[in-house]
DNA sequence: AAATATTTTTAGATTTGTCTAAATTTTTTA
DNA sequence: TAAAAAATTTAGACAAATCTAAAAATATTT
């Protein structure tokens, strides 16, 4: 089919245009940790399969078959992230390098079965959602916590920032997935904000409350 | 760590010396569907790096640190094929190619905890034993049905051919892991074998009869 | 809007794993 | 055991994906 990188580009141009509009080249490197002119040389080959359109110095965008494809991958990493933490009993934090790996065996009707063997789960372990097998999902209505009010409830439902020391940190603090909180106080001087978890009172700098997502 | 390529030669180095002592370049070549050419390049690199003893003309041996590594493929293999076949429903013939890209799933802890989240089996569907962590593992004492006398009594416990014509055709006939079978009759003309499993008389070729494995 | 800075592409080289064709070594056969 | 056959290695080439350095295009600044 396609080979691992185009892959790896296809999925990385994906997550990338969700914020922007157009993906540039640099913003590829940078994700990809490669040289922009790496980039370039395969942005040519996947715009000759038709995967993305790409005019030379305006960046790209994925066809249909290239956001295809990125979300089949989106929907592997996703499946076997959930099977990671809920039948192997790993952490968040963990998962992320091992799915990177698995998202690229090949057999569809392997990952069909395993979302079937786990009950058609609809968001994965950080709360992203699990697209299902014609690539459908759709996302919960996510805030940051820094862009409520005080006195708002919610229940934490992801993260904005995936790395391993994020994910520790508000694990430690008792800020996972599900749990409900609510936006007590912001102080002055930082702006970092003042939850309430049960009985327990947490502060959180402004940098943390951006990162973390939850619905009303 | 390894690449891909390097994997698999291992991983095959150590299948064909199983039967042979040392290992050709030709049989390599076969195994793998690839040119002569080719393996002894990929033999110089594994020779360079110390995982075969490798003398031009003279075939290959793997090291003990290239035994290693091709126990720990099979081991990886062996284990997510069980899972396919346990708790995705998978067929016995259906599981190989699969497990063929899995098996290159590099953490070690992955696969430790996959072993005991399927309560550490120690043969995988085709009967082939799963080494430990530690690379230990016990071979089923095992005879071709064509090895042993009329009247014999055992159980179906192997395969020497893998390939899913093969696999399908018992599954057809009913001859499963695990059943129990008599030899009651080798018919003259072409040395075919009469089988009795249950209630049921089966008669199996010799080529059959060769690849079907029993213990006693 | 000209000068400067940034981004992106091109040109040419490198590494990995493969290939074909030719040369060499080993094995078999007569 | 010399000739023929088979197996293996060497030499040189190629595709994929990457790199560095230089050139070209775009964006920013004064």
């Amino acid at each position: 089919m396609n080979t691992l990188a185009e892959e790896n580009y296809l999925k990385s141009i994906y997550h990338l245009a969700l914020n922007n509009e157009s993906v540039s080249t640099n913003q590829l490197a940078a994700l990809l940790n490669t040289k922009a002119s790496s980039v370039t040389d395969m942005l040519k080959k996947l715009a000759e399969k038709e995967l993305i359109n790409y005019t030379p110095y305006q960046g790209v965008t994925l066809t249909p078959a290239g956001e295809k494809i990125a979300i089949n991958i989106i929907r592997k990493h996703r499946l076997w992230e959930y099977f990671l933490v809920e039948k192997l009993n790993f952490k968040w934090d963990e998962v992320h390098e091992m799915a990177e790996e698995m998202e690229h065996i090949s057999s569809n009707e392997l990952i069909d079965r395993l979302d079937k063997f786990m009950g058609f789960p609809k968001y994965d372990p950080h709360g992203d959602p699990i697209p299902d097998s014609d690539g459908k999902f759709k996302a919960h209505d996510l805030k940051p916590v820094s862009g409520v009010d005080i006195n708002t409830n919610g229940v934490i439902s992801g993260v904005r920032d995936h790395s391993a020391a994020f994910l520790q940190y508000l694990d430690k603090q008792g800020l996972t997935i599900g749990k409900k909180i609510t936006v007590t106080d912001v102080v002055e001087f930082d702006r970092s904000m003042v939850l309430q978890l049960g009985d327990k009172t947490i502060q959180i700098s402004r940098e943390v409350a951006n990162n973390l997502l939850i619905t009303l």
